[in-house]
DNA sequence: CTGGGGAAGGGGCCC
DNA sequence: AGGGCCCCTTCCCCA
């Protein structure tokens, strides 16, 4: 622990950056340090507190504080005590079935915080770009960055480090991040570097040991999210301090590289690197890296091409190709703990993973070793490039998901849980490794004039998954602050929780995480997480690691100003001078923060509660409690008439009905009667299955009489003329999907009642369709709303008769066709009769 | 298949 | 900010 506390102050250069220097690969010794400028930083605005006052100002007050600073010089520690608002990543939903996973997406994308949208070229779904989907003030923090992490002795010989970035403490070399893979990596990934200085608009720092992107400047909606280093960054890897510099570099970079190769060096550069060490600090040097790096990055180039890169500090290795350490599973992956802290069994370690050694090689270079072996230096460099740039290796867990594992019982924070002005403890310095994120245009000149295009083809990045977007949750969460601070409450009775399900081993020192089987991904909690018997609740081998870090966190402190509203992703309203707890993904508003915060985990996907038997995290530490229960086999709640047990008071109120004869759901269309509303349902199926409203137009029929209105009001494929692309076909088919639940449900029940004039009907079409109308404008390409003016907007907004069931179902089209007359409804209407 | 009962999870409100 | 509690919902299983 006293490690952490000098690790935090000291430095971490993050040698590798990415650029084409490559350089950097060496430089790591040299540099310099910045310190650290941790918590002692200055007071900002989030941490001022009370005496300065800051306690008391508004959020707009703060943003228009933010808004005037020039945050150009600021220092990583000043980015981090600074910044307002956190945005964290959508939760990645390890389940096979989730929603991620159903559409085949991948982690990084998943991750993708919904105030954010991925760039796509046209008619392809590679990510290209991460742009705002909406305005995003300055001082707002994005991270950490995700990525598998490595330590000098774990590194895959052939591992590509287009996406490396090293991470140091007390100025040696800890450990790396690898945001290559896209199941192991967050968005971050995704995002392009800054060319020029006016149009960065993120700031890449190091914060502990994890690398946060913090905007410089307001986001409108729609820019694209484009990253350079904050100036201590830029300064601990030698880079220039703007895009332009870089850009200016990595072009002499390339060409040195060119005539190299018409020189005709073709040696392997396999032996041990120049000592990277060595690397001076000054860029032009490493030229190479960048060739190198180009191809060296591409796993599978393996051999041969390494065989050309000329002398680079990469790692030549040949030997294996791609990754064959990388077993895919989703999940898991992220261990959050730190690696520091952890002893880091690296994640995963195709050759040692037996390593549990902190690398100290670092010292020596980050680059240079990779298990000592000489012959595979580990070529740091690689990381830097451009070409892919963009990597980010932060690794780290959704900080949703940090919590856990790290905190421990006693500690207040983990350092991941902290809002971000939280120094963190021991790592002082955040080592970035080497961002440079990769440029995109600079990226794809330079592409040009590499002989292969392998490098091209990592640049890119996997085409698949795009679409996930609407599927994801992204969204902003709440600073990590309370939320966790709960968990470690609790975790003081339970213990340390892993925050990932689906590999606990990874906070486990000794275990290597090797054999994650591809397949490990997809299993469901129970089959790869066999539970454990209650001792679990007990402790765990981890646990002391927890502590540890328990230690280290106590030291954090939580920043005055970190509290509160403050720490929400977003600003606040006020409304008659008071604050309006207004969530901004749903609009739905809580008498007080804390009910804001607990909510926008359902948006978030945030579990900060994990069980330490069965490792499913809630959002609620009560649920978590009461989950508890179900591995004790304990029932409190007893029922005073047959002295049965349950679980929780809610199951024994219904079971109470079975003694009191109480059957409160009554089925409308015959005298059933039921104890348990889901059994009404069922019963209403029965009665469903009668359908006497039916379509004039169409094959369709409903139950309802509302129903067949809100269908003729333009969703009638059959009697519309217009749209006919397949996207709005395919569109009218899921709004019909929708009136469908719709028709089905209760709610179609209680509006029938309400029949008659077009507000009413408005209305429905609204509440059925609204969201889906929502969603569409997003996405609007090929969705055209005939409507000119949208008459249910005046509607009351929180008519809340109906809810789509299907929270996720996304019907991105509005109506394809003005509404229809009625003269349809005259014959519904005597079907309706007939109905009653 | 339908009805019925229980287990467990999840959201929200109040204190 | 948290804890506790309530209510609702879904999933399962069984008769």
């Amino acid at each position: 622990m006293c490690g952490w506390d000098q690790s935090y102050s000291a430095t971490s250069h993050s040698s590798a950056m990415l650029t084409s220097e490559g350089a950097h690969t060496m430089e790591q010794d040299a540099d310099s340090h910045h310190g650290p400028k941790m918590a002692s930083a200055a007071p900002g605005l989030g941490s001022g507190s009370g005496s300065d006052g800051t306690e008391t100002m508004t959020d707009t007050d703060v943003e228009m504080e933010m808004e005037e600073l020039d945050m150009t010089q600021w220092t990583e520690g000043e980015f981090e005590e600074k910044c307002t608002y956190i945005v964290k990543d959508t939760a990645w939903e390890v389940g096979p079935d989730s929603d991620a996973a159903m559409m085949s997406t991948t982690r990084a994308e998943a991750s993708l915080p919904r105030n954010l949208t991925f760039k796509h070229p046209a008619d392809s779904k590679e990510v290209v770009g991460v742009c705002s989907r909406e305005y995003i003030p300055k001082g707002t923090r994005f991270g950490p960055l995700v990525g598998e992490i490595y330590t000098a002795d774990s590194v895959p010989r052939d591992a590509n480090r287009k996406y490396f970035w090293r991470i140091y403490t007390d100025g040696e070399f800890h450990h790396f991040v690898d945001g290559l893979d896209e199941t192991r990596s967050n968005w971050m990934r995704y995002v392009n570097p800054a060319h020029s200085a006016a149009e960065q608009n993120l700031a890449a720092c190091q914060n502990g040991m994890e690398i946060y992107f913090y905007t410089v400047k307001p986001v409108p909606a729609g820019a694209e999210l484009l990253v350079w280093y904050c100036h201590d960054f830029a300064r601990r890897l030698h880079y220039p301090p703007s895009g332009e510099l870089m850009m200016q570099k990595l072009k002499q970079s390339l060409l040195e590289v060119k005539q190299q190769q018409v020189s005709g060096d073709e040696h392997l550069v396999e032996a041990s690197s120049p000592s990277p060490v060595a690397a001076t600090p000054t860029p032009p040097k490493r030229e190479h890296s960048v060739l190198s790096i180009l191809r060296g990055t591409n796993s599978t180039s393996s051999s041969s091409s390494a065989k050309r890169e000329p002398s680079r500090p990469l790692p030549t290795r040949p030997c294996c190709a791609d990754s064959p350490e990388r077993p895919l599973y989703p999940r898991a992956l992220y261990p959050t703990f730190r690696p520091h802290q952890l002893g880091y069994p690296a994640t995963r370690s195709p050759g040692n993973q037996s390593s549990a050694t902190p690398s100290p090689s670092a010292r020596s270079s980050p680059d240079s070793s990779p298990q000592g072996s000489p012959a595979c230096p580990v070529p740091s460099p690689a990381s830097f490039y451009p070409t892919g740039l963009s990597s980010y290796p932060g690794y780290s867990p959704p900080s949703a998901l940090l919590p856990s594992p790290f905190y421990s019982p006693g500690a207040p924070y983990s350092r991941y849980l902290l809002p971000h002005h939280y120094p963190l403890p021991g790592s002082g310095v955040p080592t970035v490794g080497g961002i440079i994120p990769r440029m995109h245009p600079l990226h794809s000149s330079l592409m040009s004039l590499l002989p292969s295009d392998a490098a091209a083809r990592r640049f890119l990045i996997d085409p698949v998954h795009p679409s996930s977007i609407s599927a994801h949750r992204d969204f902003l969460l709440p600073g990590p602050t309370s939320a966790f601070s709960v968990a470690t409450s609790l975790k003081d009775k339970t213990g340390p929780q892993h925050p990932y399900p689906g590999h606990p081993h990874l906070h486990e020192p000794g275990r290597a995480p090797s054999s994650g089987s591809p397949t490990a991904g997809t299993a469901p909690p129970s089959e790869r997480m066999p539970t454990k018997p209650t001792s679990a609740l007990l402790g765990n081998p981890s646990e002391h690691r927890a502590d540890e870090e328990a230690i280290n966190l106590t030291k954090v402190k939580r920043g005055p100003g970190s509290a509160g509203y403050k720490s929400l992703p977003y600003p606040l309203k006020k409304q008659n001078g008071k604050i309006k707890y207004e969530c901004n993904v749903c609009s739905k508003t809580f008498g007080q923060l804390s009910n804001l915060k607990v909510h926008l985990r359902v948006h978030s996907g945030e579990r900060p509660f994990k069980c330490q038997t069965c490792n499913k995290g809630f959002t609620q530490l009560a649920h978590l409690q009461k989950h508890y229960l179900v591995h004790t086999g304990e029932k409190p709640h007893e029922c005073q008439v047959c002295h049965k047990r349950f679980s929780s008071t809610s199951n024994l109120k219904t079971h109470l009905r079975l003694h009191s004869g109480e059957k409160p759901y009554h089925c409308k269309l015959c005298p059933a009667k039921f104890t348990q509303f889901v059994h009404l349902k069922l019963h209403k199926r029965l009665h469903s299955r009668e359908r006497p409203h039916k379509c004039p137009h169409c094959h369709r029929h409903y139950i309802h009489l509302c129903s067949l209105r809100l269908h003729l009001k333009g969703y009638c494929l059959a009697a519309s003329s217009g749209s006919s692309s397949p996207a709005a076909l395919e569109e009218m088919h899921r709004a019909n999907e929708e009136i469908e639940r719709f028709d089905i449900s209760e709610h179609a029940e209680r509006l029938e009642q309400l029949q008659g004039g077009v507000e009413v009907e408005a209305m429905l079409e609204k509440q059925v369709l609204g969201t889906l109308w929502r969603e569409a404008d997003l996405k609007s390409s090929h969705f055209h709303p005939h409507r000119k003016g949208d008459p249910t907007e005046l509607l009351p907004a929180g008519y809340g008769a109906y809810e789509s069931p299907k929270e996720t179902s996304v019907i991105k089209m509005r109506r394809s066709s003005p509404v229809l007359p009625l003269p349809a409804n005259i014959t519904v209407k005597q079907e309706s009769e007939d109905h009653a």
